[in-house]
DNA sequence: TTTTGATAGTTTAATATCAAATCATTCATC
DNA sequence: GATGAATGATTTGATATTAAACTATCAAAA
């Protein structure tokens, strides 16, 4: 649904462009993530998994800081992950301010198996794009989420 | 940040699209709504305003269709909007089911003062694009957004 | 040694979001 | 008139999300 917004053509176009942008985020992230009912995972878990698998255990203010969460919410996220034994958390014996959280092993293999799913999905919903159009996406998008004008 | 998947060529282009495209959306709609605080409204909240404003009254169902939000949901965002007496309620009379939703006198007010701010931020932050590339940019997302592949 | 400024993580309060179950209502069918 | 299916809205339970306040910790400065 376009807006409804009766302005100039530069306002509309904005206006169309960006409802486009929202929608077709929420839904394609919507598909993409429906697997992960099939493991008890929701969107966030799957995020902090995602990142510990490939980048290896980290504090918890440098995780928030990589999936751009604020610190209250990776501390319930994390929570919940402790509770279903899939991640673990260390506090640094040389800085106790520090909390490392770490995959346990049964996190490990959880997200070996379902990141390939993910892919799959990611591959299938992108793939409504061509090769080249989805390069055209990601460098508008560089161009729109660089921008920090007030 | 990229992508750490060490898949092939098509499925890390495929996952950094997607990546970007997530994070752009987030970055780009949060500097958009950051002027909401000034009115103590969230974004789901101004969402509804916008759409009562456009579209005029709807009952509760047709709405949460319309801005792509679960029934229950709805209720609790109506709720809150109706506490700072922004909406009202009214149930049809022909249909008890059927629970109209309206902007208030000073809902209409407060939605007519900020959507131009709206529009202002969302030129802003559309202006880091051409228009050429805005029009490019809704288009790549109207076809991803309809993709039903499974 | 104490104070200060900064950082990490938690807690609080509020709102948002979902799926599923439930209740109320309507209408078609028997 | 009773029943069943469908629809609209609410409730329940759980999780996510934020901002702000708070506690704990560290290191530099006084």
């Amino acid at each position: 649904m376009a807006s409804h917004y009766a302005g100039s053509l530069e306002e509309t176009q904005a206006l169309d462009a960006y409802i486009k942008l929202v929608r077709a985020t929420e839904a394609v992230t919507t598909r993409i993530h429906r697997h992960l009912n099939t493991v008890d995972l929701t969107i966030s878990q799957f995020g902090v998994l995602e990142a510990l698998y490939f980048l290896g255990p980290l504090c918890q203010s440098a995780l928030a800081a990589k999936i751009l969460r604020s610190g209250g919410n990776m501390t319930l996220v994390i929570d919940n992950l402790e509770k279903t034994g899939l991640v673990r958390r260390e506090r640094d014996s040389k800085d106790r301010r520090y909390i490392t959280v770490s995959l346990t092993d049964e996190g490990k293999k959880l997200i070996a198996e379902i990141f390939p799913v993910h892919v799959k999905a990611v591959m299938a919903e992108m793939s409504a794009l061509s090769p080249n159009e989805q390069q055209l996406l990601e460098h508008l998008c560089r161009k729109l989420g660089k921008s920090d004008c007030p």
